[in-house]
DNA sequence: GCCGCTACTCAGCTTTACTAGGTACCGGTA
DNA sequence: TACCGGTACCTAGTAAAGCTGAGTAGCGGC
């Protein structure tokens, strides 16, 4: 990936790692491996760990500590009422931008 | 607008005004005025200026500066040859993008 | 004479992703 | 026993891009 997809990720990012939860509980390790089979090749670690403790401290997610067969206990994070607002949220924001987006590249050509 | 939209531009703005300087040579306030009829209804006046200053600098765009009836002088800007590949480059990424969003969207039910 | 519109500029702040480390637990192998 | 690779998480510092809020300046109309 270039460095043109990390810039449009700002702000994007939290929205996918929020629709991942809505499917399914899921840890960082596995959200970042799930990532990069996504294609989203570049993602670093600890970008992945900082949101997940950012939406934490809003309240977006609920956190359970759950032992780990090989390594150390994970964190596994499942979406709450809350988080499922601000999910919704999300996708009117993203219908906003690429209904804008659809319209600038037909007329742009 | 949300502060939602405003994490999301980050990245996405440039492409936006790239592409509507590939229809068309445009100056920083008509461009803002085009972005707040357009639903962008908050984005900075500074953060166009500021961004169109940038594409200046990577080469993306040629400018002419034109004398306005009311007010100090345009500058009017223009996408040269490697804007548009930008350009392109640009909408490959955000067709990446729509697609893992659109596939997220569909999965999350 | 001043108000409002046009038009551009600038300094300082916030948010979010990246870089580049580090801790720690486990199983397998030399 | 000693180490390596995979799993799993965390942190400090940096960079990019948008925002806030203010300022400069020309023009026309009441």
């Amino acid at each position: 990936m270039g460095k043109q997809v990390t810039e449009m990720l700002k702000g994007v990012l939290e929205g996918i790692v929020l629709a991942i939860l809505s499917g399914r509980s899921a840890y960082g390790y596995e959200i970042t491996a799930w990532l990069r089979e996504q294609g989203f090749s570049d993602i670093a670690e600890g970008t992945v760990y900082a949101l997940l403790i950012r939406v934490e401290q809003r309240g977006l997610v609920d956190v359970a500590k759950v032992p780990s067969e090989k390594g150390p206990p994970r964190k596994v994070y499942s979406l709450n009422a809350r988080g499922r607002d601000h999910l919704e949220e999300f996708w009117r924001t993203w219908s906003f931008l690429t209904e804008r987006l659809d319209k600038l590249r037909e007329g742009g050509k």
